[in-house]
RNA sequence: GGGCGAGUGGUGGAACGGGAUACACGAUGGACUUAAAAUCCAUUGGCCGCAAGGCCGUAAGGGUUCGAAUCCCUUCUCGCCCACCA
């Protein structure tokens, strides 16, 4: 028979929410603790990732509670986007309908977890009290010209008449009608992030409680290059192409010059064969996207008609174009130097281009140039490199660069992988971008007074014909600010992740309606101390939070650099060593779990399977041990009605248990402090074994016996909050265990005055003896030798060494 | 191709450079039961041995060390992220 979990989780949860325990405000004395878990997007249902991120976070919440800390922990939905429109489209029903059932049975899903949120402070990003202040930020970046329009490819289905994102592109047809897509220049909104990229990347260093993967992947996607620009004449033209290097170095072998098709220069460059060459560009352009993902594809180009001078040493070079430079990256022209760098030499090799090398490598036979079978990458000496022949390349390096600068034929450049955020989406499920166009005034943003521009709530969703709400006729028309004329609204909406780069700040003062958040309340609960969620958001949202802070930092609003303290990401939930999914159909329902066994169970299994950032393989087997081990705690409370042997305590078990259960509490603590949850759940299994060891049911008499099934319930109700709930309560401690301190331990008792030497002969384990704790190496030498095992292996030979490792082990070395 | 991480019993996983396999799952045996379930107890890395005990074992190989799952090098496998990045 199970103890009554239905009855005890509902009891409880009901408890918390009609006692409002988790709603918190400023304390002036209390230390305050923000944590957050990345809100999610209400989809429907929770699944078990979710379960695993917010327990995970429920955890440390509670722990910091009982602590004495004022901990934050709020909740909310990430509301807008797209899923929301095609559920729409497809069930002929309306975006916000569909959200607000997901929101409310996702609502529902969290209660029954019992995870301790103040719901007070809930916010959804498609609710006009909220993207009121996403378009006010926008305004914000708009007075500091930080956010700009310009022409960039988007998808494009023609039968639609529609962009689509990037996920909606499934082979390169349309996931709805299966027409082939094509790239298409629209006028979009962009954030200039790029204004924040070296501060964004300094600051990485400050972020010294974040995985170092995370930090890597960010200093990756920034990815800052330093290099020079070199300039090459064309050869009887005027033009001069720019190419960008890392490998200033490889200048001297140069013997060709790359454009990207899409370069503007190619146009006015191609000789003769203009026919191939603008065909080759067209085909070009076509397969980019879509051959992107493919591997090991052929690098094809063809030869413009056209030569470039290097100007280090006047040589003349051919300019091709190839379909492996890319028009965004550097200057979108490249130097090629095939005998260091791979590309280029498989290219050269498919389209007979000279080799010529310039660095060799000083521990291998000298290489020739119509001996390499690869480009040598590594480092090396000069040669064939004028006045720099016999330096080492890295030296050479620099040099070549001043040199360059001096001459003018180059400058030394830092180039950024970052590219400028696009904003700008043509759908309906957003937040509207608050600009309005007037044919006198232009480009007029939206009055601060206006705002919000609400979303209007008619609108075509048939998935075509562009954006759906410039088919609304209310709300495209309108009248300009400046000039109070007829005028036209913008009808793009923005990036959902513009929603979520802030959010964590509108739940400090989620009511506030000044400004989008209250400067007072922010000082006090910012930054976020600890952050929770999946390594798939390391990059994109991290990075746009932190350059919102960063940005609203410069507004004045703010007065701190980084929004996220300490960052932790946890690992997928595994069925069968693969990811769940709908599409694998391995997806386990935290619902039925729920059913049969409880949340607490559920929340136990997850916990103690694995650490929280490892993934976590499911296994029904691992919840049936979960939901035993809460049975067996149960039957402490009612430890009356057991029929175990009665055995007298000897003082000596008493002060043991005591001992252990001191020790319990401080691993424990250490553990959860360090998210090393799995360990802790562990421990506090031994100490209740050690109790059932006993066969003690003289527990009410027994203060040692006592003290420790307190200290089980204590430490697990982090863990499992209802079943802990209901044993405090039972054990006759009050009301709620949330008020109760968090148990600490007495140094003293877990001290240990004896201790267990291991005995290694030549580091093999031979014997172990107990001494006090304070011996000499001097006295357990002599106790050594005397013992009887150890004397079988030092008979009649002469000991080396004798290596005394303090309060741990001694070693023989013969 | 680049970056990061991981490889430990039948399984999930423990182990500040110091007792490998904590805790749990599973399995086997036993107690209770007419029986089963539940529960409780015991055993559970491999090999040799009646036993005491010994030998071998942390993906493979090498190195550093009195001592290596842990540190270093080489190789292999898996996972994740990025990727014609000049």
């Amino acid at each position: 028979m199970s103890y009554p979990f239905k009855e005890i989780e509902k009891k409880w949860q009901r408890y918390w929410q009609e006692e409002r325990i988790f709603r918190v405000k400023p304390h002036p004395k209390k230390k305050k603790f923000y944590l957050l878990e990345m809100f999610p997007y209400p989809s429907g249902k929770l699944h078990m990732g979710h379960i695993r991120n917010y327990t995970i976070g429920d955890v440390y919440a509670r722990f910091k509670m009982m602590q004495g800390y004022n901990v934050l922990h709020p909740m909310g939905f990430d509301a807008f986007g797209q899923p929301a429109e095609n559920a729409a489209i497809k069930n002929r029903t309306h975006p916000a309908i569909w959200t607000y059932k997901c929101i409310d049975w996702m609502k529902k899903e969290l209660k029954e977890m019992g995870f301790s949120y103040d719901w007070e402070r809930e916010v959804s990003t498609c609710d006009s009290e909220y993207y009121k202040w996403n378009q006010w930020i926008f305004l914000r970046f708009f007075e500091k010209g930080l956010v700009y329009k310009k022409p960039a490819q988007v998808n494009w289905c023609p039968d639609c008449s529609t962009t689509l994102a990037d996920e909606e592109v499934i082979e390169g047809k349309c996931w709805r009608c299966s027409k082939e897509i094509i790239q298409k220049d629209l006028e979009q909104w962009f954030l200039k992030i790029t204004a924040y990229q070296d501060e964004l990347l300094e600051d990485l260093e400050k972020l010294s409680n974040w995985p170092e993967r995370v930090l890597t992947m960010q200093k990756n996607w920034l990815g800052k290059s330093e290099g020079v620009e070199i300039y090459f004449r064309l050869k009887n033209r005027e033009e001069i192409i720019p190419v960008f290097t890392t490998r200033a170095d490889t200048i001297f072998g140069a013997t060709y010059i790359s454009l990207a098709p899409e370069h503007p220069l190619v146009k006015e460059i191609i000789g003769d064969n203009q026919k191939d060459v603008l065909d080759f560009i067209e085909r070009a352009k076509k397969k980019s996207k879509i051959i992107r993902t493919s591997e090991d594809i052929e690098k094809e180009g063809i030869f413009t008609g056209s030569y470039a001078i290097n100007p280090v040493n006047e040589e003349i070079i051919p300019i091709w174009v190839a379909d492996y430079v890319l028009l965004e990256y550097g200057t979108g022209a490249i130097m090629a130097v095939p005998s260091h760098d791979q590309r280029d030499f498989l290219f050269a090799k498919e389209h007979n281009l000279p080799i010529k090398i310039v660095i060799q490598d000083p521990e291998k036979p000298y290489l020739r140039s119509e001996d390499l079978i690869e480009a040598y990458e590594g480092d090396g000496i000069q040669i064939n490199s004028g006045q720099f022949d016999g330096l080492p390349n890295q030296e050479a390096k620099i040099k070549i660069a001043e040199w360059m600068e001096e001459k003018g034929i180059g400058k030394r450049k830092e180039f950024w992988r970052l590219r400028d955020w696009l904003i700008s989406r043509q759908r309906y499920w957003g937040t509207p971008i608050p600009i309005i166009y007037c044919k006198s005034c232009g480009t007029v943003p939206v009055l601060d007074g206006d705002l919000p521009v609400i979303l209007p709530q008619k609108a075509p969703f048939t998935g075509k014909g562009g954006s759906p709400l410039s088919k609304v006729k209310e709300f495209l028309e309108t009248k300009c600010p400046k000039c109070n004329l007829k005028a036209l609204r913008e009808t793009d909406t923005m990036a959902t992740f513009f929603d979520s780069s802030w959010y964590f700040l509108r739940f400090c003062s989620p009511k506030f309606n000044k400004t989008p958040f209250s400067k007072k309340e922010t000082k006090y609960w910012m930054p976020v101390d600890q952050y929770i969620g999946g390594i798939e958001h390391a990059i994109l949202h991290l990075l746009y939070s932190r350059f919102f802070i960063k940005f609203l930092r410069d507004t004045g609003l703010l007065e701190f650099d980084e929004p996220f303290e300490k960052l932790l990401t946890q690992g997928m939930v595994l069925k069968d060593g693969q990811v769940m999914s709908k599409s694998k159909g391995n997806v386990i329902d935290p619902d039925t779990i729920i059913n049969k066994y409880g949340c607490d169970t559920l929340r136990l299994f997850i916990l103690f399977a694995a650490p929280p950032q490892d993934q976590l393989e499911w296994s029904d087997r691992g919840i049936g041990g979960a939901s035993r081990f809460l049975n067996r705690i149960w039957k402490l409370t009612k430890i009356k009605s057991l029929k175990l042997k009665i055995k007298n305590l000897e003082e000596k078990d008493l002060l043991n248990l005591k001992k252990k259960t001191h020790q319990a509490i401080k691993r424990v603590t250490e553990d959860i402090e360090n998210f090393k949850f799995n360990t802790a759940i562990s421990k506090i299994m031994e100490l209740v074994n050690q109790i059932y060891s006993l066969q003690s049911v003289a527990y009410s008499k027994n203060r040692e016996v006592r003290e420790a099934i307190k200290t089980i319930v204590l430490l697990l109700s982090p863990f499992t909050p209802h079943i802990c709930e209901e044993m405090w309560q039972e054990l006759g401690y009050g009301k709620s265990i949330l008020k109760t301190k968090w148990p600490s331990y007495d140094e003293a008792l877990i001290k240990e005055e004896m201790i267990t030497y291991v005995i290694q002969v030549n580091g093999k384990v031979r014997s172990k003896i107990e001494v006090p704790l304070d011996i000499t190496e001097e006295e357990l030498k002599e106790k050594v030798l005397s013992d009887e095992k150890i004397k079988k292996w030092t008979e009649e030979r002469e000991i080396k060494r004798f290596i005394f490792v303090p309060n741990r082990l001694v070693n023989i070395v013969l």
